[in-house]
DNA sequence: TATAAATTTCAGAAATTTCTGAAACTTTGA
DNA sequence: TCAAAGTTTCAGAAATTTCTGAAATTTATA
């Protein structure tokens, strides 16, 4: 059985799961296993959500296919374990991958396929505008988090604890090395 | 009438709708006002995407309170004008800080209540353990969001645009001015 | 290769969300 | 104040999503 401190965060996470674009029960699956020591089979996580065997069943196949669960293998046991990763920012990298890939990706691709079907008529001349400023601001973003994604832990922490201080540095660095701030272009 | 190009992006903007967060309609009569270089009334927008006026009704309340669209009235005309703000950039700010105040800060909260509580029982050490660390990283992540939203656009673009290079303008202010390096806690 | 344990699939049931049309309400100006 | 134009609300219908249990499939090992 399950403490009340977890039961508490497994409800939470089962709740706010169709905030985040995931089910209930893959939410609360996904908390069991973030809280749990040890691996977990199917059958344990049953128990613990009080689900049917074939949700749990599908929910680890979504959270699998979202990277989201690791499947481990205990020693003379033949079921199936899983576990969360346990670096915590592995998690939220591979949430970040995952929404990007669902929630802009396809967007950006059909923005540049409008761009390029062009405006077909004069009527069309702002809303084509509109839309390339869209794809530009877009990318600009993307390129960004690409860029982010690049760093080691340990750096990408760093500048997140920097916060605005960056701007200081900015300031100080625009009279020290110039040539780094150079601007490209403005999505404005 | 609604030309081609807008009809595709109307279409697309509600197809990923429920991949946002928010339903079919809300997102089409979004990209509709999106689109339109003059402010809209709502039985204008139900011309252009064919669903009922209450459902119009409905998804510009909902629109409105997101902050995402803006009354304007047209003189000499009783009816509601929307438009969007045509700042790209105010757009993405409120969206950033929409889903924070859905997605994250119910959990905030929730985290921190469970710390409070702290582990009732032994076998809760490492489940309790979890929720700080969990708790530590998003409060890292959120500060450093409170951070970037305070900075003007133009610097905010700045930094966009530097993206990675900032690894390098970091490594050589380490040594101009390490004070500024200090690292706080890692919630590694 | 047979069999028993574990897992997955899937059709329909249950729950949830979205949408509509009719009625209620609000606002403007004659 | 009344009536007409405009807007919102809301109960139930329609659509969509999630969940279940039974059956099918896969896997490990005897």
């Amino acid at each position: 059985m399950i403490s009340n401190l977890q039961q508490e965060f497994v409800l939470h996470f089962g709740e706010m799961g169709s905030r985040w674009g995931i089910n209930r029960t893959v939410g609360q699956i996904y908390a069991v296993l973030f809280l749990s020591e040890k691996p977990l089979n199917a059958d344990q996580i049953v128990e613990a959500i009080s689900v049917s065997r074939s949700n749990v069943s599908m929910g680890l196949k979504e959270l699998q296919a979202w990277n989201l669960v690791r499947l481990k293998h205990v020693q003379g046991d033949r079921r199936d374990y899983f576990t969360t990763p346990d670096d915590l920012w592995e998690i939220v990298r591979t949430l970040v991958e995952q929404r990007k890939k669902r929630e802009i990706d396809p967007t950006l691709t059909k923005l540049r396929e409008l761009q390029l079907q062009g405006p077909n008529s004069p009527e069309d001349q702002y809303a084509h505008g509109k839309i390339a400023e869209l794809g530009e601001m877009i990318e600009l973003l993307t390129s960004w988090y690409d860029d982010m994604n690049k760093l080691e832990t340990e750096r990408l922490i760093q500048l997140l604890q920097l916060g605005s201080k960056l701007q200081n540095i900015l300031g100080k660095t625009e009279k020290l090395i110039p040539s780094l701030n150079k601007r490209k272009k403005t999505a404005e």
